[in-house]
DNA sequence: TCAAGGATCCGCT
DNA sequence: GCGGATCCTTGAA
């Protein structure tokens, strides 16, 4: 089962916190990647002066204009990779950018990949380094494997040829499932967006963040 | 065409 | 705690 498009149809908040608990899956030949997303941020409109849509539709952020439940996957500072999943009903742009999830099964598979990532970000062909990358990423507790929006991508294997994916379908290799059933809604804290420092008031204050705080390592709110 | 700058992470101090 | 990496997207010329 995957996630209802209604529940992501919806307000981006409530959208969000319905998201909050739910599950990231993917799920391939080379075996099944799980997260709980435990973190999220919500970009609403094309007021808000932190999100892509600022300027209008573009060719880089017209999925965020389309249908919700579709995965918006773009590049930042050159190297990492963000995703998204796109709110509110077609033809309103808005997304939520997934920070942080907390690995709950491919653990092995999500480690192999953030090594595969760092590799294929060298230019040179340094084998120390390499060795220092993977024995570095080894030694990570699950709980980092996936704490950050640059990582969750890494970790996951996610780049930009991933935006269009239906995050609904249950075909998609790439996907959303709700929580079981007998898993309350998890307890949440809203506080201001990362790195938006550019967007200005009263954007930068908006309480747009939304962080699970029934995690044993969730970061605090303000952090 | 061009120049500016970014929804981040890592390594060194 | 701070600065560098790195390339795509954007608005302006």
């Amino acid at each position: 089962m995957t996630m209802a498009r209604d529940d992501l149809a919806l307000p981006s908040l409530e959208a969000a916190r319905r998201l909050l608990g739910a599950r990231l899956v993917r799920d391939d030949r080379s075996g099944r990647r799980v997260g709980r997303i435990v973190e999220l941020e919500a970009y609403i409109g094309t007021d808000d002066r932190a999100s892509h849509a600022r300027f209008g539709r573009t060719a880089r952020n017209a999925v965020m204009f389309g249908r919700p439940g579709i995965a918006y996957v773009y590049l930042v500072y050159g190297m990492h990779h963000c995703l998204n999943v796109v709110s509110e009903p077609e033809g309103r742009a808005a997304a939520l950018l997934v920070r942080r999830v907390v690995p709950l099964e491919g653990a092995h598979l999500m480690r192999e990949a953030r090594v595969a990532r760092l590799r294929a970000a060298r230019r040179d062909d340094d084998t120390d380094r390499a060795r220092r990358d993977a024995r570095r990423i080894a030694a990570l507790a699950t709980s980092e494997l996936t704490d950050g929006p640059g990582l969750v991508t890494a970790a996951f294997g996610l780049d930009r040829s991933w935006t269009g994916v239906d995050l609904c379908d249950p075909a998609s290799s790439l996907r959303l499932e709700p929580a079981p059933s007998d898993e309350p809604p998890p307890p949440f804290a809203a506080g201001p967006r990362v790195g938006i420092a550019y967007a200005g008031e009263p954007w930068t204050s908006r309480p747009w963040r939304l962080t699970v705080t029934d995690e044993p390592f969730a970061p605090r709110p303000s952090a």
